[in-house]
Parts: C-alpha cells; sequence; structure tokens
DNA sequence: ATTGCCCTTCCACTATCCGGAAGGCTCCTT
DNA sequence: AAGGAGCCTTCCGGATAGTGGAAGGGCAAT
C-alpha cells in the first residue's frame, strides 16, 4: 500500500556482485567513492560491502586507497570452463590456424547481449590489440560475434537487432540488412566482417558445435585489410571448426550451459 | 586463536562468498547439495544464494543440475594484479630461465596461510603437476613458500610454525629446525627444498622484491632429483630475481597489498 | 513399495542490512 | 589561514530482506 514495488528489488548478493561490476578493463582499479558512483549505490552502503569483499580476499586495496580485484576472485575464475576447459582444448587448433597465416586468431562465447572474448593468439606483427581475453564486443560488428547472433534464438537477435551502435561508416545499422545477413550465414556455415567495428580490420568466423549442434562458441580470425581474399581463409576456418568441435563434444565440453551467460 | 579459519560468517555477502569458496579444483562442478554441506550452511540458505549467483552469471548450471564458476567470476577474475600485471611482467623472465633448464619455472605470492601459484611454465618432459595457477600450496614445503615465509612477519611465522603438516618424510615438522632455516634463508637470499613436498622433487626460490625492497613474491625452478647439483642454479635465480624486482617496481606493482592477501 | 537423496516452494520471525547525518581527513584554491 | 571540495569512516534507529524448518515432489536404486 505504501511504495510499489517501482524499485527493482535489489538484494544484498545483487548489490555484492554489483560492486564488483564496476571494475572492468576501464576501471581495473577504483576509489570508494568511484564504486559508488558506478554501481549506483550509496556511499555508506558501499563501504560496508566492500569492507566485507576485502575481508574476504575478493577485493584488495593498495596503499593509495584505490581497490582492486582480488586473489580470491581470480582464483575461482580459472576454475570456470571457459577458462580452462574450453582453452585447454582450443588452444592447440588456434595455434595451428595461427601458424598458417601470422593473423590474431581468437574464441568467443555469447554472454548477455555481447561476445566475450575466450582466448586469443596474436604476434607482435599481428593488429593492434581491440580485444583481448574477457573483453566483450557488439555482437553486430564481429565475426565472431555475428556468428554467435546468427544461431541464437529469436528473442535475443531481437534485442540485438534493436540497438545496432555505429562504430566505423562500414558498421551494419539497419535491422534488416542485418538480419539478412544472419540467415546467409547459418546457411553458409561463416560470418565475414569488414572494418565494421574498427577500421583495417576484417574477419572471418565459423560457429563450434557441441553436443547435438548447438552452436556453443565460434572461432575467428582477424586480419589487416591489406587487400587480401579473406575468402581463400574460408574452407581452412571450416574444417578446423568442425575438427574442433568435435573435440570440444569429445571433451564433454557440449553442454552450451556451462559456457555461456543465459538472460 | 590465530587459526580461526571457519569464521561463523553473519554477513550475507560472507556467506555468498562462502558458497563461492566451495569450488576448488578438486571440486569445479557441485550440486547443490554439495554446496551445502562444504559451505556448512542450510540447504535452504545455499538454495537462494546459488540461485541468485546464478542469475547474476557468478555461477552457472550445467544441464545436469550441477553449478560450476560462471563467466562473470572469470571474467573479473583476469582484471587481478596477480593475473595480468605480474604475469605479464613476469613471464619473460620465467621463460628465459625455463629455457636454460628446461624445468618447471614458478612464481608465487602471499594468500593467507598459504602460498599462491601465479603462473608457471612447464615442458611436456617436466616434472608432473603438483602445482597449477590458482593451487595453494603449504609454505613450510615448497621452495617458493619459504621464501614468502621468510620474509613474511612474526605473526605470519608464528602461526604457521604451529601447524607443519608432514608430506613426505623428508618434511620439516620441526619449528626450531624451520625457523633455523629461515633465518638463513634471509641472509642467503635464497631457499631450498629437496623432495620435502612430494618425492623426486627438488627446487630452489628467490625473492622478488618491491617498493622499498619488500618482499612481495618468489620465483622458483622445480627440478627433478636426479643428483644434479642445483646449487649451481643459485646464482642464474638470484640474477634473475633481481632484475624481475626492478622491473616489477617500475611497472608499478612494488605494491605487496595489490598481489598479496592479508590476514 | 520402500528407502534414500536431491531439489524446490512456502512462510512467519527477526537478525541483518540500510543509508542519512555528522565528523575527520587531505588537497586545493583564494 | 581560512574556506571549499572530495573522499573516507563511524554511528544508530528503523524495517527490509534474509533466514531456515517443514513439507512435498522427482528420480533412482533396492
Amino acid at each position: 500500500m505504501v511504495t510499489e514495488k517501482s524499485v527493482p528489488t535489489r538484494t544484498v548478493t545483487g548489490r555484492a556482485l554489483a560492486v564488483l561490476d564496476t571494475f572492468d578493463v576501464k576501471h581495473r582499479r577504483q576509489s570508494l567513492a568511484s564504486i559508488s558512483r558506478r554501481a549506483d549505490l550509496p556511499l555508506t552502503t558501499v563501504h560496508r560491502l566492500v569492507h566485507e569483499l576485502e575481508k574476504q580476499n575478493a577485493l584488495v586495496r593498495g596503499s593509495d586507497g584505490d581497490y582492486e580485484i582480488g586473489s580470491k576472485i581470480w582464483r575461482l575464475g580459472l576454475l570456470a570452463s571457459v577458462h580452462s576447459d574450453l582453452r585447454e582444448v582450443a588452444l592447440p587448433y588456434m595455434e595451428d590456424v595461427y601458424q598458417l597465416h601470422n593473423d590474431a586468431v581468437q574464441i568467443a562465447v555469447l554472454d548477455g547481449l555481447r561476445c566475450l572474448i575466450v582466448e586469443r593468439i596474436a604476434g607482435s606483427r599481428t593488429l593492434e590489440v581491440m580485444s583481448k581475453p574477457g573483453s566483450r564486443l557488439a555482437l553486430h560488428a564481429t565475426g565472431v560475434g555475428k556468428v554467435l547472433l546468427a544461431h541464437g534464438d529469436a528473442e535475443l537477435q531481437k534485442a540485438v537487432l534493436n540497438s545496432l551502435d555505429r562504430f566505423t561508416d562500414q558498421t551494419i545499422t539497419d535491422p534488416g540488412v542485418l538480419e539478412t545477413q544472419l540467415k546467409t550465414i547459418k546457411v553458409q556455415g561463416f560470418a565475414k566482417t569488414q572494418e565494421e567495428l574498427a577500421e583495417g580490420a576484417v574477419s572471418i568466423a565459423v560457429p563450434l558445435r557441441g553436443k547435438g549442434g548447438n552452436v556453443i562458441a565460434a572461432l575467428g580470425i582477424v586480419a589487416p585489410s591489406d587487400g587480401r581474399d579473406l575468402g581463400k581463409l574460408v574452407p581452412v576456418m571450416q574444417v578446423t571448426g568442425a575438427a574442433l568441435s568435435k573435440k570440444l563434444v569429445e571433451a564433454g565440453l557440449g553442454d552450451a550451459a556451462r559456457l555461456q551467460a543465459s538472460t
């Protein structure tokens, strides 16, 4: 009768995770006040939570007072399937592809409305790092992202198609155009991007399939757009993708739920 | 009174972390009931917490119902200094040492009453994996552990000296003997173990120093005990350790608090 | 059919969390 | 030197959000 449930009910656990979630590549070290602002929580509340997290080593505090992700979280993170399993199985295959062309090779899984880069091989002569393990990139502007999106469910596609951010003038921002492309990708079995996320970078990506043929991840190669015909890479990627897929299923990693992020 | 490990956590955040803490290398996938038992929390409570954590992708649930660390924790973990910074700076040096002898090379930091393996280089011909990144080993039975312990504060030493577990018949379990050895280590600048953690393995370790000369980590090499004289490795390790220490300070990693776990 | 184990939902109670207010701190600026 | 602007910390009464026992359903062995 008082105030309706207008405010999204927040649980303590949710708040604690919100605090942790304020940390990202651009904000690896933050002051208390910064966390408070970014998490949109009262300073006092954050103060209490952060102390608790620090006591448990989920956060560490440097001598300058800034907070940072602590060793407990790191240690736990290494136990995730995305890290140890997928990585372990996939690395040799990625290495093979890399040896062939010396272009950056990466693997990504779905994470909400983004694609999450799980592992990446790149040399010193490859493109500047647009993505590192742990990065989350737009689905509609990356090769791996398009693959994941094309094989994603209707709900996901709808959500993504409704907000197509522009990164370069090649970025596809027309839902209709992208939708058509996704259909093609699903049929042909590979995706391609041409400077859609960053100038000078093109990519090819293929799906990685788990149990029952579900697409659980994507394997991609990113090269400088120097006029080479990336098309000839497609067969190699497809063969590698198929071989790796088989291996993933054998390794018991065919379970998408275990790798991905759901709604 | 020092060894209060199972602190009956009265806060929600603490409980949530206790749930996460039930996951380790031996328990990467657990049922709800297993988590409940290991965290020593009522099933209902765990049920609620786990659901919340799952909703936020801190945990994932496989199709068989078992839970596992999720992508959020993994992603956050990559932001930790122990991972990206220390690792990035140290790897080239570790590689150098590895090339020289082809024995396992590792770096560890202090984590409570254990040493936490941060990174490890090993080939197929090296010793069987006793330690992997993320492992936590006893301080008194490893080279890196002894180094960290020798430079640790009195409180830490007291706590560790009071509970010296035995792993092999070479393990030092006499507090007096170990204490003397720690003093020597501090003076000589390196530690040595001989089959104290596992049969057939010996090791040498040196300190890595941060700002103001504080020991923030340890660099070690583990070799099979095949009669070779490990003593001749000491100079190499010490030189490498010193060079790496300098680099760590330059990289702004001289802050022990940021890498280590406190009380 | 029975037993055992696991997961899930329900709900009344109160322990636990909330967050405004106030004060201390360190750097600036004037 | 005084004033201001941020940042961090402690305190505390109020009520929200978490608690966990009980009960029931599912599944797989015996």
